[in-house]
DNA sequence: CCGTTAACGGAACTACAGTCCCATTAAGGA
DNA sequence: TCCTTAATGGGACTGTAGTTCCGTTAACGG
């Protein structure tokens, strides 16, 4: 009994797929009807709910997707410069009208369907996979010290911009985005993120 | 016509806040329906389709009710000493099997939910205020420049704590609420967390 | 203590999300 | 090209979330 990924199927993900993020897009996760989504897809209903079965798995689906096209990590040569680009690229996706919905649907879906929440932890694994060269690099050039651990530092010029995304408390703009990385290489350099650390007297 | 907000309407609002904590922390957000829930409150399903209306108003509510019973903030003389009170209160409290699900909730609702979200800006906010002095004073005591922005500082002490609590790429204990807390010191007496400081070449 | 009426709650009703059945379509292999 | 069967999709079915109606209960004022 072979698998058949090809042709047709693919194209009736792609279509639900690309219906699904133009949905959230326009009126965000609450909205997503299963229903209307294969209205809008073209495609039977039954094939959703066979499909997907639920709102979360969709969502979860449309990650997986647009994990495979995520961005190489920057050179620039200092650290301070890397998290720079990474953290203006977070907030350009966080503020991205389709990828920004995705998102904060993604974190909702994630609290209440474990399947969602598997494909999150797997998301940002291989996201901060893909930048912690950057740590270990300013490593070998002597900008931290060597015990750091270079995914803390990823996660650190991420986190304030979630915060704000999700808290709505500040703006999430480029200022924060160059606050951020200053912050992870300030605290970097003072030792802060070293494997191991935590109440450092 | 005289509004009543004692007696019965009071302990049919408890009774519905308690079931619904409960609920939360049995089996999180996705299953709290409000039939189920009318009749754990044993209270008619009519009332609460009536006074809520929806999982996420419900939600909301709850949280009404906890931002009312807040934490005063620390002083221990240090910055560090109160801000790492702060991270230690924000991972016992992420932790906490009924406040760190009705987090989630939270969270989760105000993605969708535009009455959810001011609810959510509303609890941090006060809560920022509340624990914004902690800096204030340390810029009286000369430990971190004049013109930091207190909310800013405050914030970055979460943030890590948070952005933990969410996507699950590490673990939210004492040793994370100790390093954030560090990580914000260091960053603020660098001069990091200036007002109107971003790109700081 | 009594009357007014805000708020509650049971029960019937409605609409629609999600399931099931089965005929139709088209991948992929020979 | 033909055959097998995985996958799709229309349509009928069903369970249940959410609404409506209306009688009952109990706050609060006098």
């Amino acid at each position: 009994m072979p698998e058949r990924p090809g042709g047709r199927t693919a194209r009736v993900r792609a279509s639900v797929l690309r219906a699904a993020g133009d949905m959230l897009a326009e009126r965000g996760f609450a909205a997503l009807d299963l229903g209307e989504l294969a209205t809008r897809a073209e495609v039977g209903r039954t094939t959703v709910y066979r499909r997907w079965g639920s709102v979360a798995a969709v969502v979860a689906d449309l990650l997986l997707e647009m994990a495979a096209e995520s961005l190489p990590r920057a050179d620039t040569g200092t650290l301070l410069g890397d998290l720079r680009a990474n953290a203006r690229l977070v907030v350009r996706t966080l503020t991205d009208p389709r990828q920004g919905a995705l998102f904060r649907s993604m974190l909702a879906a994630a609290t209440s369907d474990e399947a969602t929440a598997a494909a999150l932890r797997r998301f940002y694994t291989t996201r901060i996979a893909e930048w912690a060269p950057c740590v270990t690099d300013a490593v070998a050039r002597g900008e931290v010290p060597a015990d750091t651990d270079p995914e803390e530092v990823i996660r650190a010029v991420s986190a304030p911009l979630y915060y704000r995304l999700l808290t709505g408390t500040a703006e999430l703009d480029e200022t924060a985005a160059d606050r951020a990385a200053e912050a992870a290489v300030v605290a970097a350099k003072a030792g802060v993120h070293r494997r191991g650390s935590g109440s450092p007297e």
